[in-house]
DNA sequence: CCGCATCCTACTCGATACTG
DNA sequence: CAGTATCGAGTAGGATGCGG
């Protein structure tokens, strides 16, 4: 039998606080490619806006999961890489990414079944 | 070097969708001590208002994470447990929390020195 | 090129009240 | 006990314009 981690919904707000918004797993993905500019990570997360990527990257840097790095040169160039902690969460998130590849199927049945006994 | 999953940006909606908001994670955890009555559930996660355990009870039904079972009885009687792929999810997301409880630390020194800079 | 400030909308969530 | 219904406050996030 699975047993519930204690005192975990502390914790869980704690993942969630990190993780839990819709761009910043996709921002520390596209970094696991290596370091990337602004403009290459806007690219590369296909909708995100200017704002909310600028949001993002704020807080994995304050975090540590980040390192920023501004070259003096005209025009600007900032360069956005993991950190070895940045690393080690996205290991962590891969865990639950192949999860959901692996389950997607039988996801979706269920989700039909649900629907065709409740219309 | 670490790679960046391909096609991941989708994927992780479907992953957000099932775990990215506040309940769902707790809920989940808490079912993984075991089969749990509505009420019971409303105890063991603290905060949760009745309209948002409903809710996420719902979407956990509808993906077949969690099974329902309601006993024709007065007062109604209706218990919820985790189904085989719902334990199999909560497996990874500890994977995640422990990240967090190990790096915990490490975040908040990160945190300190970010708000020093910063003011 | 990089990013901040502002405004505005749409949705989320909590509180409350009510039902089988 | 186990929900459903309704409403209002708060917030996330897109659009736009400006500045270094």
């Amino acid at each position: 039998m699975l047993k519930a981690r204690d005192t975990m919904t502390c914790q869980i707000r704690d993942v969630l606080d990190r993780v839990g918004d819709k761009w910043t797993l996709a921002v520390v993905n596209e970094l696991g490619g290596g370091p990337r500019r602004f403009t290459e990570l806007k690219r590369g997360v296909p909708g995100i806006s200017q704002r909310m990527l600028t949001v993002a990257l704020r807080v994995l840097e304050r975090d540590g999961l980040v390192g920023r790095t501004v070259h003096p040169v005209v025009p600007p160039r900032v360069d956005y890489e993991l950190t070895a902690l940045g690393r080690a969460l996205l290991e962590r998130v891969w865990g639950l990414i192949d999860w959901t590849v692996e389950n997607h199927h039988e996801i979706e049945k269920a989700r039909g079944r649900y629907d065709s006994l409740n219309r």
